[in-house]
DNA sequence: CGTTGGCCCTGATCGC
DNA sequence: TGCGATCAGGGCCAAC
């Protein structure tokens, strides 16, 4: 169950080796893997194979590959000579640095000539569902229930390996076309041009993005008549919680999975963000801690059961506030972890 | 149109 | 030892 710190973490343990990589070769040993792919694998295979990957970016859970536009596909070079990166980054430790977009004043090399219609920003769209995991490998490494392969050159002329493995195959891979942000901002965490995929673009952005809007997401929240769990699990609204996240954060906040959102007062509105935001990134701090460069491990059950959890799981042990036993709710199709005396649902207070 | 319930998917684990 | 039942839940979409 990779929540916005997991996939925080593989995106950072992409980046420095994917970034400039052109990818050589892409094995796809389970169609279904590509479910949200608009075409049949050949063509999955085919406009990914060749390709420079530009970064690696990430909004909530989704992750992305930005990719430069196929060789053959290159519209007229507006200029100076940033279309062509590839064979001139000898150090690879300051191409990871930089990024190959650092100069370029913030407009996107592969969008600035899509008025022609000759090329269209594109990306690897990675979601990890409920059990995925992106590996780095060198080229002699398999891995079980591998569904994608993808073979890269990085920049500094390394072979590795992708293994996007994937047990009950929740999650997918797939090439889709780039989009402009609304708001004109960095798209996600991770490179600076404004451009989501599409199928991204209505995923709200998360509570770690300088670009997030507190005071519209109270407003938004405010709009919804539902329980605040279910709202807090709408990627629509805000993204990057889990059920995991949900229920350690309204621990914290002592707040119940089922109190309307209408009579959830801004304040404690407040707080739970607040509350959001400590524990996504106290999570990433130790999930960042763990991990090694030349593996991205993110294993998603040992990653989170690593972490200290007061309530997801807990059901049955103490409160670690007030010792009453924490108990487990079956909701929405998943359990809700919570303390039943610190967690309860509170009338909201009447108007004046 | 906002909200909600149901479905997809399978390896690991448990109990008999 | 073997085997069947159970469990995990993110995102999407039909239905209300």
């Amino acid at each position: 169950m990779p929540e916005l710190p997991e996939v925080e973490v593989v995106r950072a343990g992409l980046e420095p080796a994917v970034t400039g990589a052109v990818v050589s070769s892409v094995t796809v040993y389970d169609e279904r893997s590509l479910r949200r792919h608009d075409g049949p694998s050949e063509d999955f295979v085919e406009r990914l194979t060749g390709r420079t990957i530009r970064a690696a970016v990430r909004r909530g859970k989704f992750l992305w590959l930005p990719l430069s536009p196929p060789r053959s596909a290159m519209p007229f070079a507006s200029g100076e000579g940033q279309l062509s990166p590839l064979k001139t980054q000898e150090n690879s430790a300051i191409a990871v640095l930089n990024g190959p977009n650092c100069s370029n004043a913030g407009e996107s090399p592969a969008f600035s000539e899509g008025v022609a219609g000759a090329s269209v920003a594109e990306a690897l769209v990675v979601h990890l569902g409920m059990s995925g995991q992106v590996l780095l490998r060198d080229r002699t490494t398999d891995d079980p229930l591998t569904r994608i392969r993808v073979d890269i050159v990085t920049s500094a002329g390394r072979d590795l390996r992708l293994n996007f493995v994937d047990q009950r195959i929740f999650g997918s891979m797939a090439i889709d076309r780039l989009v402009a942000t609304p708001d004109g901002r960095a798209a996600g965490r991770g490179d600076d041009a404004p451009l989501v995929p599409s199928q991204v673009a209505h995923i709200a952005r998360d509570p770690l993005d300088p670009a997030f809007s507190d005071a519209r997401f109270f407003a938004a929240l405010a709009k919804r008549r539902t329980g605040i769990k279910r709202a807090l699990l709408d990627q629509g609204l805000v993204s990057g919680i889990g059920n995991i996240y949900a229920d350690e954060s309204l621990w914290a906040a002592r707040i119940h999975y089922d109190q309307p959102t209408e009579s959830l007062s801004r304040a404690r509105a407040r707080v739970l963000l607040a509350e959001v935001r400590l524990v996504l990134g106290k999570a990433l701090a130790e999930g960042g801690t763990s991990f090694d460069a030349q593996y991205v491990n993110v294993n998603g059950a040992s990653g989170y059961f690593s972490h200290s959890l007061n309530a997801y799981g807990q059901q049955g042990s103490a409160c670690p506030r007030c010792g009453r036993p924490i108990v487990r709710d079956s909701f929405m199709n998943r359990g809700s972890h919570y303390c039943a005396f610190c967690q309860r649902i509170r009338a909201a207070r009447a108007p004046r």
